[in-house]
DNA sequence: GTGAAAGCGCTAACAA
DNA sequence: TTGTTAGCGCTTTCAC
């Protein structure tokens, strides 16, 4: 009998050829190398306390073989997949706008190097995914982009035990297990003021009639300020997810009798889309319109002019929503906050800088009143 | 005795409780209903023959319970995960520029819906993934966008027996199931004939350093074509990934002594780069040069002047994709052809369209020794 | 029509 | 230091 022959074990020899679509086994790999399945599982997985000799030996042999483990055993064994829900809400009837905006793309991207330096992999699961398909992946947790309020899967997903980070704090009492998000208050008040520097008297906004959290922040945050200094509100609300919309709303906006002196758009697009519509109205940006909108693309430093954008740093919060997920995933009570908020970044160019100077020094507006 | 008591097979009654992390497994499933595991399973994935009334008191009771069949158990049974990897080229040290440019992002979004129209997830997945996450994942088959020569993870894949379909013609020999890919040789001519038709007389090129399929064909085209009609070529080089190098290639382009009256650019931001170079050198678009890039972004309607794109199709390509690999996946002999090629779309806008006729009535440009 | 039993391939406790 | 064994939770023959 060979050493390898000593180890065929828990079955006959011939009931061993040909499964797993001819693939080699841990035990093909035990025989093969003369050791036991465990001297296998050890060896390739850095655990127990075995020579380097046999290490290297059930490495070369395991190579040899094209041995890889089943990760679908390892997972049943394990109640780990390495696997990260990245699940982003659906808009209409399109299945998701997941990329629609360079923010969402910024961040996954991020998400998805984060999670692989540790280990993990990103499975992307639209919010409103048949059922069957979310059960029928074994997660270890989930990002969940933009939840709304009372989000059926978050709920679902909680309820399984299973840790939940979320991009955007919760709405409602949505129970995340953690949340990274921007102060988007303090950036539109910021914004305001810089394009109330500027000279901007009657500043007005381009929004969303969607309920998400960001939207209704920023939007109320804009409103709030009015309020403050004392100027009336001007602002569009359009579908954010219909981009024809927002031209239409671009050009409303401009249309308007108390038409804004300076305009911010909460949408990637809105930019071109107000540029465009200026144009349309022979307006000058910077000279008659300021612009600034919020948007994660490259294309506004190259536009005419060059548009001041808010970037919400989709990069910081893809990273950190992973590394929140992950922590809890493993069970590192983690030094991070479970509520961790990135600051947002104004880059500022020639679309919100008035090339002559406001008529009176006053940075802050002065209610419409005044200037009409 | 119970009826739930009679079914308490295998193990004791105590050594059932709390497992699963205080789930129920199937075997609480049916213990409650009174019934086998086996009839809990067939009645849950509607097979086997039980009446109507079985099926709906389990169906009924796992409700009740909360049950969620084990994915990774199942997967291990069945050796089918409804998970299929999706493979990007990574650039440099980022991660990967999955979503930099539009037609990734609507790519993957087609796919993602296609798949999860037929009950398969999407898992994201670099190239150059640490090795251990790729066999950390049970994959059923997997994407592969634009793979290099010899691309060493589709090597692996097939070597395993695993359905691997690419978006975008293979280079070599790299032997995939399937692919997808739009004829860009023909793309190229058709553009550069609606350019000469548009009165270009010496056409230039903004291309790509990398030796991507989609790049070497693109600009073999515009060789050949210069080459037939007799004029010299025109382009500049530059990493694509790079988006610096991109405006700075642009500029460059209509810095030359024999600077092009058209340009065609390879990649999504070359449209505003090379607006932007030409307002720079006072050059009015369409009037002085005439401009086409491909992109799929929808910024280049509301530029000004709105530029001509064109549109590889993504979401037709991300679609035939994922069909094509289920299709491969479930042995559906399908009759979708192997090789597939999407049809390309120029979308004409002002850009391409000269306002003065050009001076000669003749479609084809001339050399470039009669215009200089 | 329904149930018992045999694993899928692996890891981890425990033996030796 | 290495091997034996017992499952992870499910699907699937095959027997009744």
């Amino acid at each position: 009998m060979t050493a390898a022959g000593k180890h065929q074990v828990g079955r006959t020899d011939t009931s061993r050829r040909g499964n797993r679509r001819g693939r080699a086994g841990i035990r093909d790999v035990a025989a093969a190398a003369g050791v036991s399945i465990t001297t296998v599982s050890d060896a390739l997985n850095g655990k127990g306390r075995l020579p380097d000799a046999t290490r290297r030996h059930v490495r070369e042999v395991a190579d040899r073989l094209g041995y890889r483990p089943s990760a679908a055993a390892r997972t049943l064994r394990t109640g780990r997949s390495g696997l990260i829900g990245l699940t982003v809400t659906t808009y209409g009837d399109e299945p998701f706008t997941f990329t629609e905006f360079a923010y969402f793309a910024e961040m996954a991207r991020a998400a998805t190097s984060a999670a692989l330096a540790r280990g993990y992999a990103l499975v992307i699961l639209p919010a409103t995914s048949r059922h069957d398909v979310w059960s029928n992946v074994a997660l270890d947790g989930t990002v969940v982009i933009d939840p709304s309020d009372h989000d059926p899967v978050v709920t679902e997903l909680v309820r399984q035990g299973l840790p939940v980070v979320s991009d955007g704090r919760p709405a409602g009492s949505l129970p995340v297990t953690a949340w990274v998000d921007n102060d988007h208050q303090a950036a539109v008040l910021g914004l305001l003021e810089h394009l109330a520097e500027a000279g901007a008297r009657r500043i007005g906004l381009l929004t969303g009639t969607t309920t998400d959290t960001y939207t209704r922040l920023s939007t109320t945050a804009y409103l709030n300020w009015c309020e403050r200094v004392g100027q009336d509100p001007v602002y569009e609300e359009y579908p954010a997810h219909d981009p024809c919309a927002g031209a239409v709303a671009a050009d409303r906006l401009l249309a308007r009798p108390d038409r804004p002196d300076a305009v911010y758009g909460l949408f990637d697009p809105n930019g071109t889309d107000l540029l465009a519509a200026a144009r349309r109205y022979g307006l000058r940006v910077p000279d008659d319109l300021l612009l600034v909108c919020c948007s994660e693309s490259t294309v506004y430093s190259t536009t005419e002019p060059p548009i001041t954008t808010l970037s919400l740093k989709p990069r910081r919060i893809g990273t950190a929503v992973v590394q929140l997920l992950i922590d809890a995933i493993e069970g590192l009570s983690s030094d991070r906050p479970v509520e961790q908020v990135i600051p947002t970044e104004l880059i500022v160019r020639a679309s919100s800088q008035r090339r002559r100077p406001p008529r009176t020094t006053v940075s802050a507006p002065r209610p419409p009143s005044e200037t009409g």
